[in-house]
DNA sequence: CAGTATCCAAGGGGATACTG
DNA sequence: CAGTATCCCCTTGGATACTG
């Protein structure tokens, strides 16, 4: 999306704004089950790289769906999770699916 | 989206890829009162270039969620329409509505 | 009127190598 | 382990001019 304003009357599309990227829905999904660390999500979704994970991740927590706690360890250990704001996407996505299912 | 099969598993990205494009929604809501011309649509939509929505109206017509009738006339005239399975759309869009609005 | 035809820019993603 | 740093490609969308 070039510019937000453009939207800035649209609802429907901010939401949709939320999961619009490459990779979003199926992170959530992973992420829905329980907490992940990066390296965890990683190995669930092998297609897709590391730059671009960060990149998903970064916008994901950005958006406010998914929070991030690293511990002070070594070797580092970062642990990603969804927020309630992440948890009530689920419902909404439920309904999605559900309105596809029922007019395939 | 590169490959539609990356998501072959996934219904939400399916739905979400009907109206993922840049004016879809908007256009969407346009014929959501009526039918209408290309002209008509242009005229509510000044910001999209012919061809721009020419593409996008190309790709909802194939997606089945408008119609497409041209009349025999000159000069010539066409018109869009909702389709049913673009018309059953709407309630999924008010209740995506709803869900964001519910948590401002 | 309802499009095509060109050309172009931006940026989202991808591949690979490197690092604290 | 959990990222950065680069470099590159390709699609989507935009500007403008032309046409049946």
């Amino acid at each position: 999306m070039k510019n937000k304003n453009d939207y800035a009357d649209c609802p429907v599309t901010e939401v949709i704004a939320l999961f619009a990227g490459r990779w979003k829905l199926i992170i959530l999904r992973v992420l829905s089950r329980h907490a992940r660390r990066f390296g965890e999500i990683s190995v669930r979704i092998p297609a897709i790289s590391k730059k671009v994970l960060t990149e998903q991740l970064k916008e994901l927590e950005a958006d406010g769906l998914i929070s991030r706690k690293q511990f002070g360890e070594f070797p580092p250990r970062v642990e990603y999770a969804l927020t309630e704001y992440g948890k009530s996407l689920c419902p909404l996505l439920a309904y999605i699916a559900a309105w596809k299912k029922e007019r395939v």
